[in-house]
Formats: C-alpha cells, sequence, structure tokens
DNA sequence: ATTGACATTGTACTATGATACAGGGTGTAC
DNA sequence: GTACACCCTGTATCATAGTACAATGTCAAT
C-alpha cells in the first residue's frame, strides 16, 4: 500500500503538521506504522480519518465529541442510533447558541440606537449601560 | 466610606473570590486600598466595575475588549463615538456567529434527516458524511 | 561528502477565563 | 487561648485546540 509522511499527509489534508501529532495523542487518529528509521507511514486510510475529524469540528464537534463518534464506528452495527443522537444533542446545542446570541445580537443593537439618539452629553448611554445593575436578558 | 473584604465583594457581585483577584492581575479593577493588615477593602465603585465587567461579558466581549472599553471611560468626553463603533464591531462579530451557527444547524438537520429516512443497513449516513471530502459550506 | 529539506523527540508556549491549593497571617467569638 | 472562618501570597492546574522550538536523525540531490 502507498504511504505518505507526515508533512505530506498534513499537505493533503491541510492541516498544520503539529497538529497530526497532536491528534495522535488525542487518540483520534491511531498510531500509524514506522519505517525502518522511525518515520510515520500513513495511508489513505489516515486521510478519511482527518477529513472526519474535520468535518466533525466544521458541525461545533469538539474533539472530545469527535473521539466519541469515533468510538462509535467500532460497533458498526448498532452505530446509527447513537450518532443520531449524538447530532441531536448537538443540533439542539447549536441552536441554544444562536438564541443567547439573537439576544445579545438584539442588546447591542439597542445599544447603538440609544447612542445614535442622546443628545450630545459627557455621558455615554453603552458605557452607562455596562455599570448597570439591570440583567438584560443575555445569558 | 464603607468597605468590605474580598468575600464579602465576591458575594455581593456573585462572583467566584478567585475571579477578583484575576481581574485585578488583568487590570479590570484598580488595585484596591489595603487595610494595615493588608486585606484588601473594596468601595461600591468595585461593585459598579465587576457590574460593568459582567454586562460586558454577557454581550459577548472578552476580557481584553473590556479592558479596551475600560480604558475609554476615562475619557469621557470623546468615548462615545468609540464605546460605538466597538459596540458595532462587536454586533458584527455576533451576526457573523449566528451566520455560521445557522450552516451548521441546517447541516446537522440534513443528516438528521437522512438518518431518518436510510433503510438499516451496516452503513449510518451521518459518520459516511463525516468521512466524506465534501464541504458543505460550513466554516 | 556535504547541503538542504524533511523527519524524530521532548518540552514549552499561546490564548481564554478562570479555579485550586499550600503555607502562612488575621479577626472574632466563646 | 484556642478554634474557626476568613484573608494573604505564589504557584499550579483546568479545558480547548493547537503552535513553536531545540536538538538530533534521515534522505535525496549534487
Amino acid at each position: 500500500m502507498e504511504t505518505m509522511t507526515r508533512g505530506q499527509l498534513a499537505k493533503k489534508c491541510d492541516v498544520n503538521i503539529e497538529a497530526l501529532r497532536y491528534y495522535e495523542k488525542r487518540k483520534l487518529i491511531d498510531p500509524p506504522k514506522r519505517s525502518e528509521t522511525g518515520y510515520r507511514l500513513y495511508t489513505e486510510d489516515d486521510i478519511t480519518r482527518i477529513r472526519f475529524i474535520k468535518n466533525a469540528q466544521k458541525l461545533g464537534f469538539s474533539l472530545n465529541e469527535i473521539l466519541e463518534l469515533l468510538k462509535l464506528r467500532i460497533y458498526k452495527n448498532k452505530s446509527c442510533e447513537e450518532a443520531k443522537k449524538k447530532s441531536q444533542a448537538k443540533l439542539e446545542d447549536v441552536e441554544s447558541k444562536i438564541k443567547t446570541l439573537k439576544i445579545i445580537k438584539k442588546s447591542l443593537k439597542e445599544l447603538i440606537q440609544q447612542c445614535e439618539e442622546s443628545v450630545p452629553t459627557n455621558h455615554c448611554p453603552i458605557l452607562s449601560k455596562f455599570e448597570s445593575q439591570n440583567d438584560w436578558g443575555a445569558k
């Protein structure tokens, strides 16, 4: 089978070369076979694996969560339900983040609005608001 | 003026006692006066300051950004425009985060949808998708 | 044979926002 | 006078996701 070095894999997958060692340490990729002189020898499977990691990261999974997903892959039969559950949990997570950010957005908009309406004084409505006791719903 | 200790301020502001030392180190609060025996003596102003920090955090400002905002407060006259600018930048930041999360949300939904439609096989559409080369628009 | 690009390892550092803990001093109540 | 809660300092640790660097080894080309 054709193999490649760490640098080659990094280039092919467009990740930092050190990240590969980091993923290995984090058990996200299996320790690759080594050449006689100790060079890591990666295969196509490793490309697939890195792609898996990167795709899952794009969907907001943390490396720990990705490790969980990878473990699922070992038990391929029963894994689908589990993968779906985790994806659903992540979906809820993402939806809740969006909600929070929308509240933040609204507050910021109001703040900026107030700033535009205020007669020029010595006193900035944004900074004053930040000092207020008022819990504006965010977080 | 009435003063309070670190523990009392922490309780009043509902922050961890160690966080106060951390904020002091990060220059987010001024070093308080000390008692003869070296105890920190905080005032009402410190409550206001902590409130400022916490409120700004709720709006998604980092501690460094909050430090910038606090510096604005020193030049009260010209600060309003600057505060508005920073708030607007933060607003754009938040809007872009929401956009990204919406793409992620859509992708997750599609993934889960596919999982529901798939005939039960040995092969999980979610995990397969994670291995694909396909750039699904997220990030 | 030597140069240069790449590989190896261990270790340290980055940013972010704290939290924990050890070893001491203080303040108050009983 | 001693127990206990609180305060002080410095330092270490946590989670997250890497990045950087030094010292050394290897490979391919000239």
